[in-house]
DNA sequence: ACGCTCGGTAGCATTTCGCAACTTAGGCGT
DNA sequence: ACGCCTAAGTTGCGAAATGCTACCGAGCGT
């Protein structure tokens, strides 16, 4: 459709666009699924529609595929989320709000996101660059040239 | 495909997870457009196509059509985003950093959030309760019930 | 009356999706 | 050795979504 867009946003949605792929990851990143499987069942997807995203992922670069042999066990097949598979967490993060805001349900359930070493469950917010949290509503989006991301200012992650 | 699914992943993607839902609340949200020959000139979209996700987008409530009169001009159709169409600036936000992240373009344009007021730019970033803001790989995705987030200490934001 | 723009519809080709059945490959029991 | 089981697909076919192009109808300016 459009994966060389100008737009990120577009160029994004060229990867995971579709209806299949974020879900795909969404079990990969929460559930922990790895094989074909587990994809296969958690989504109650068909499987040549399975095997075709899977393939899509891998060669997009946002999972890896392993042929893993366990002693004794006869060799299985893993897909494993790469960096900028598990990096589209902010993506899954932000679907999830919505949905639990404007699309509740009693026995819903989301992903939540917990810091490894304190336990403390993180939610996703628009931050200024000095560290303070701003609601959406103040806020006005405007379009952008990219290059303008490089500021000195743009390192305080991680 | 799953609009009633447990998970509020594929709610919301059971709403806004086609090819064009996203890319239209995009241009509504950045560039403005509210009328029906600006979508389909700035998105490249087939007009039977735009009609049918505009009759979609207003009947999930995520836009509203508006007829629009000014004196002697003849009367015009508008469609505006409601509150719920305008807060998934949220999931453009986290697509559009994506994008920028993992399919760099060096003449590519992304939304910015810019604070009304200040005229900082804010971007999206997982934090703690306490506001510290947290990179996502030290994150681990676990699945929990939508119930569970009506806890005392999570109403800090806005 | 004529043409222009806006907001669509209608018809048809192409692409994607979904279901169900079949295949391939390794390992296991007997 | 032989058949059976499971995992990971592939294949064929019908249904649905998408895309392209052309056309339509109302309102307005001239």
């Amino acid at each position: 459709m459009s994966e060389d867009s100008t737009c990120s946003v577009a160029r994004s949605l060229g990867v995971v666009g579709d209806r299949w792929a974020l879900l795909i990851i969404r079990d990969a990143l929460i559930i922990g699924s790895t094989r074909f499987q587990e994809f296969r069942d958690g989504l109650g997807i068909a499987s040549n529609i399975l095997a075709k995203r899977l393939a899509l992922l891998v060669e997009e670069g946002l999972m890896e595929r392993r042929t893993y042999q366990e002693s004794g066990v006869r060799s299985h097949d893993e897909y494993v989320l790469t960096e900028a598979g598990r990096s589209l967490s902010l993506v899954i993060g932000a679907l999830a709000v919505w949905g639990r805001t404007h699309r509740p349900k009693s026995d819903g359930t989301s992903p939540r996101f917990t810091v490894d070493e304190s336990g403390l469950t993180a939610r996703l917010a628009f931050v200024t660059s000095d560290g303070q949290e701003v609601a959406p509503e103040r806020l006005s989006a405007v379009r952008t040239a990219d290059a303008i991301d490089h500021r000195p200012d743009d390192r305080r992650v991680g």
